[in-house]
DNA sequence: GTCTATAGTTGGATAGAC
DNA sequence: GTCTATCCAACTATAGAC
């Protein structure tokens, strides 16, 4: 029973799981590339290397360069926005809105920063793809804004937040917070999670006025 | 003395003149589309076609497409710098460190919201231009930032805004939500003015607690 | 100063061997 | 599934006429 050919097998199961694997790896490495150089520098043949093959293999696996990138970008939203939901679900019921909105913060921004991460390379990628693809990226996200809606309204209902600012207009500014530091985080000097508590720390406490104290 | 001739004159005043009016078109067709198609997206042929003439023509004013991308930035950054910086001048000296904060935030926002703008395409584009025009761009950058740097530090001795928070990140988080909005932002429902006073609501006031009631 | 024409590259995409 | 070879489109950049 334990066949170990693994040539010329019909078996779909394993060549699939092949395909897959290599698919991810592709996906992988896109994501690290397309990061660093760009959309408009990174090169086919650059995203192939990083896998060990070359670039017109990687056609096996995606139809165009904007397959592959529309790939990477569709995953890591969901990333993100799995990871996000995850996270608010794990917490007790009686937990309060302030602080979701913290977990949330800090459960976003720390994907944002995950080191070489798709969902990072997803945000930097948004504003640099061709138009088509970031409309659809744009309507795919929509579900993920509506999770940070829902958590903003549903805080104002509460009377948790203030009530005279408007909540889209807070709600991307927290993004263009959060997603900011994809740009501007070098590892060292401070922990994903240390950044998070400062930009939730402003962001709901406000900078005005406040307790002197350096740090806790 | 008034010589009308305009043709072969040694006279540099009206040929720099002219040329030097020339190459302002450019830099704004070339902000526009570049703005709108990215970097990688963008034609010279398309920024020609803008300005009323044919792609190679462009080379009689700039040496290259980068050379080009780097002149609408620098422009863009100094525009950025020199409003903000004016309009802060322009306050009585008296004028509370929190209120200043509030006026820097909401001149940034409106430079980066201002109408198919320079300053709002040099923002779009810091992160798509190759990394050799992107290291010297963020140079120039740290003097803007300084700027904020010394309003936050100033603000925090004087105890104007709380201790707890680490300025670097407080500053690009600010620069993030600000910078974010040129990006989603379409002219209609909300003024820049209205987006500034709220963004400026949230990071000064914070979102947590404070009054119930509807934008006054 | 701008045009036309074209040279020169680059890199995405395809075909067919293995 | 991956490779080699090649085609092909796009676009930057240059040369020389006007």
């Amino acid at each position: 029973m334990l066949d170990q050919r693994h040539a010329r097998r019909g078996d779909a199961t394993e060549d699939l799981g092949k395909a897959e694997a290599t698919r991810q790896s592709i996906l992988a490495a896109a994501a690290r590339v397309f990061r660093a150089d760009g959309y408009a520098g990174a090169r086919l043949s650059d995203i192939a290397a990083k896998v060990g093959m070359k670039a017109g293999s990687l056609y096996y696996h995606f139809d165009s360069r904007e397959a592959l990138v529309e790939a990477v970008m569709d995953l890591g939203l969901k990333q993100t926005h799995e990871t996000v939901a995850k996270r608010l679900r794990a917490l007790p019921p009686d937990v309060g809105h302030v602080r979701r909105l913290e977990v949330a913060i800090e459960a976003h921004l720390e994907l944002v920063l995950a080191h070489e991460d798709i969902s990072s390379a997803t945000i930097k990628l948004i504003w640099q793809v061709p138009a088509q693809i970031r409309e659809r990226q744009l309507a795919d996200q929509r579900a993920y804004g509506a999770l940070w809606r829902k958590l903003l309204t549903d805080a104002r209902k509460a009377g948790a937040i203030r009530g005279d600012v408007d909540l889209s207009v807070v709600r991307m500014a927290i993004m263009g917070a959060l997603n900011w530091a994809a740009d501007w985080y070098k590892p060292g000097r401070m922990t994903p999670r240390q950044i998070a508590r400062d930009i939730a720390a402003m962001v709901l406490g406000g900078l005005a006025g406040e307790p002197k104290n350096k740090r806790k």
